[in-house]
DNA sequence: TCCTATGTTGTACTGCCAGTACAACATTTC
DNA sequence: GAAATGTTGTACTGGCAGTACAACATAGGA
């Protein structure tokens, strides 16, 4: 069940744009036939129904992203740095794949509910992050906090957030460019903070020109 | 539709849980019978099927968190200090609606395809963060970003995701210790980031005693 | 009190669709 | 060229959402 032939796994990403818009309940087995040119029987043959169309293909999202995030992660440079081409890699493959990333959002109570890819889902996106918080912390190049658990939480959301809703939107700008524009906000975000500089508490308001 | 008597709004809960554990498509209309009491035939009465049911719970949770939230921004402090107040709020009704949000979270894909949730969803979660970032800049409490949509959404994903994280996980120490956990961990994160006070380029590492 | 509007519920039915069964045919491999 | 493996059309089954409807309950107004 996971030696599915190239040719046919090709064919399969034909479905990922109907799953993404309509759902998985909202698709029929017959419109992913068609849509696919893969006859039903041949579905059938391979996978198992319905979910495993869906297995197969987050399966393959996920690994992409799990791959890219790897790469990213392992160079020589302290934590913050590898940070920083983490959330730049994740994004990417995300934005790139728009279509996935939406049948994921749109159906992730499935997918979580599907046990391969729920550990697929915890390894491609939360585990690198809150090892990276780790290292970062014993290298000196990421603030300790009180409580990495959650911290790691959230950051996993803002990124996740942000790729599926630059996944969902599309732009003017073609893919790389909203990847990096949003790669670039999270880290503004996740590294720096919001609050300003200055005063930490109880501030007349100063009105800019 | 929206006349729902208050008995049956309440018996309907009952159907929270067996959503959350099982997904809407899991769950049939004659086990959300049967385990909140209201006859079938009366669901198909005031509700609009299945997808009635979810709209109706989830509808009702978004209120909750809309209002609660509202409250918190309604303040007369600066922005930075409502932000705080708002993750909290939001926080805190997840929290204390575990298996509501883990309907929402499961079923996200048929809850963004019922226009109405869309609607509130939006406007619960992620609307009255755009502003308080917007507000924030205007009064000077929090500072000015290079892509404040961008930001915006990893902030919103930062505290939803949090939030569905503790409402599923649930802990020892209740409900409102948890919300106030996860509401320190997300103010410390989105407001003072991760990155270390000090040299902000290049750093050879320093162990601390 | 009776009459009407509105709500409540059981029962029986319809239609759709996922998934299965299987036989016929194709391709590969040795 | 025979056996194993894969491919596909066709026809069927079973489960469940949603509907139809009649019987019954309740409330309120005259």
């Amino acid at each position: 069940m996971r030696k599915l032939p190239a040719k046919l796994a090709s064919q399969l990403y034909g479905a990922a744009e109907l799953i993404a818009e309509r759902g998985l309940d909202g698709t029929k087995i017959d419109d992913i036939a068609e849509a696919t040119g893969i006859p039903k029987a041949t579905i059938y043959y391979h996978l198992d129904g319905k979910n495993g169309v869906l297995a197969f293909l987050l399966g393959d999202l996920l690994d992409l992203i799990a791959g890219e995030v790897g790469v990213a992660v392992s160079t020589v440079e302290d934590a913050r740095t590898r940070l920083e081409a983490a959330v730049a890699a994740q994004l990417s493959v995300m934005v790139e794949h728009p279509f996935l990333c939406r049948a994921l959002a749109g159906d992730l109570g499935r997918a979580t509910r599907l046990p391969d890819l729920a550990e697929a889902l915890r390894s491609a996106f939360y585990q690198p992050i809150e090892k990276l918080l780790a290292d970062g912390v014993a290298d000196g190049s990421l603030r300790q906090v009180a409580d990495p658990g959650a911290v790691a939480m959230s950051v996993f959301g803002a990124i996740t957030v942000a790729g599926l809703s630059a996944a969902v939107e599309g732009s003017s700008t073609g893919p790389s460019a909203d990847a990096a524009r949003f790669s670039a906000a999270i880290c503004e975000l996740i590294l720096d903070g919001l609050a300003t500089p200055r005063t930490r508490d109880d501030h007349e308001s100063g009105e800019r020109p």
